[in-house]
DNA sequence: AATGAATGAGGCTTCATTCAT
DNA sequence: AATGAATGAAGCCTCATTCAT
């Protein structure tokens, strides 16, 4: 079937919003690029910051189902933070516009819609915090600070948005590995360090985002 | 003497751009902020544009001389890797909204002010890439995929202007201490590690950006 | 059917660029003339200045077809000189305000729509230019320089739209007949001068600016 | 002796008036051209339009003496006619600044300075007038309608100020020359014609606005 | 004589949005 | 479902002008 007009804004607006931000788009823009009037774009989105609220729930739902789902059952901190951070990578390396948006626009919402996608964000960052806490528990991890080092491993892992390519000779499993990799060291954690398994955590990915 | 109007000027637009992005803030915005007529700020930027260009250019200028500094006639791989560390996190801590300017609005400018940007920003990560390297070469570090790592580091390190508040338990010793120690071990060095010389670090970002 | 929104911007343009000038006419004239906003005048118009290259273009062009018409198929160079002078009196006498832009803001076009505007006027004076070298190899007319003969007659011609006024005691007819036979004067025709078929020269101008 | 302030802003103003019309002029462009800062020009005029009324009082005030001087005593109605075509044309041709400038831009005045210009405009289209209506009385001219004769070879003549350039083949006395032939012939005078005095009118030309 | 600083008003154009069709 | 027409508000920027120095 045919991509319905309703998804091409969507498609549009994730786009656009990533490449040149919220402010810097403007309704002509998502019009041209979804192929209808500018008046049309108003049968399938509220306002413009509608649109923006309805792209950042919808990614950061994902993102967390995702988690949720990566981690669920496993218990060895080191096996439930490298799948973190796996997802994270992976996430944010297959579906850069998306995530950019989740994380470059969330000022741009009023307090209405903000707190949502605030709530949202907190219950991602608190799995890897009680990972991160569960782990100094365990002793597995040895790290002052954690919830210094954990918002220092949420940047360095969003940053895979801003400059990873598919085209590039990296591919998703060794960029997953390879982050996973920095990720545990910084933790502290014991050598020598097991990977992930990265075939769930790509397979949770194709599950919440669709197939690759 | 009493602040300039230029140098209001240019103290609204770091703040505002900051604070609601370069298409988030109007002339009215920082005419209002500057505390003179929209007019008048013309006196003091050429372009909108100009302006934005103009605290890129200084502010990376800044970021890239104290690198230089910090790091002069260090050899060891290690203290080098963390003063650089060290410089880069202090220097968002201190300075978070003209280091977010240079870290977000990069896709703003047009061609012509764009390229001195990118040139400037790429000469400061080649001093993080050979210093990785001259790292690897010596058997310090150990970490496949160098490039990546070093995008990751930046990344990490750069967050640090989205939440450090100086008003926070944490100062900016422990901050930089904190993020050295978690390059480091990302970038496998050997432990005990050493911190790097903060004392030195302090005074480079103040002789650059003035007394804190 | 009412007149169209369009056509009220076009003829607000027209009465307004030829009263105050390009220049002279700000947008706001402009949209208080034809009762719209001045947004609204956008959906219209692309910039003014494609407003003013319009209204040129079309009007130099239906002096050239106008010009083309009148004297298409006659031989006699007195004749046809006397059309394309009356031709030319009853256009600018007819339509003064289109007549006055074309004539007065050449200078305001940039290069791109320049070129069109003036490969028009080229045209449209070469065949006065060419009827007076015709009537000089025949011995109708008698001028040393007719270049500047032509150029001379051109403006003297032109001149009407800045004077005449439908509602004083000359008639259209009594005035072309009275520039024709100046400007065949001056071209040194051999008297009794034979006055020009005015009936036909009003019917062209008829045809192409739409009855009086 | 240099050139003061107050003369390089008046030659400005009248470079720039005539090249880009009083309302594409502004007032930095004006100060660029005089090598002045914009607030230094009002040491050497009142307002913008000041200064354009001073020009056009000027310059036609020159034109008008120059008339004057050149028909005193002259009672030969072609003899006066042709001096009158001769010296308006001279003057059109050795100052297309200022002659465009008053031919131009009279609607931009207000109110109060065009009576004054529109006066002596009047006064100088009278002296034409005259010239016109005894030479029909001494049976010299033949022209129906003086007026709109008187009218015709005004525009006529002063057109020269649009196209005519000294470094052109066309030396000012075979321009003069030649125009005077075209409006006594479009007058209707009798063959031969006699050529106007034009060292009598270069003279005067100079004596009004100074050597070539 | 000359100007840097300053501004209210206005320049042209685009904004996001609504509504009748 | 789709859009042409329409707009108030705002976008960035320049206007002519004043004034203290």
């Amino acid at each position: 079937m045919a991509v319905t007009s309703g998804e091409r804004v969507r498609r549009a607006a994730v786009k656009l919003f990533a490449a040149k931000g919220f402010h810097g788009t403007g309704i002509r823009d998502l019009a041209q690029e979804a192929q209808l009037s500018s008046a049309s774009l108003y049968h399938y989105m509220g306002t413009k910051e509608d649109l923006l609220a309805g792209i950042m729930r919808d990614s950061l739902g994902r993102l967390l189902t995702g988690a949720e789902r990566a981690v669920a059952g496993v218990t060895d901190p080191a096996e439930r933070m490298g799948r973190l951070v796996a997802l994270h990578v992976i996430t944010h390396a297959r579906r850069p516009e998306e995530t950019k948006v989740v994380d470059d626009e969330v000022r741009v919402l009023s307090s209405g819609a903000r707190r949502a996608v605030v709530e949202l964000r907190d219950a991602y960052e608190r799995l890897w915090g009680e990972t991160i806490e569960a782990g100094l528990r365990a002793g597995a991890f040895h790290t002052p600070r954690p919830e210094v080092t954990r918002k220092a491993l949420l940047e360095m892992c969003g940053g895979v948005a801003r400059w990873y390519s598919a085209r590039g000779a990296l591919s998703l499993d060794e960029l997953a590995g390879h982050y996973a990799v920095l990720a545990l060291r910084a933790l502290g954690a014991r050598e020598p360090l097991a990977a992930p398994d990265l075939d769930v955590c790509r397979a949770v990915v194709a599950s919440v985002w669709g197939p690759a």
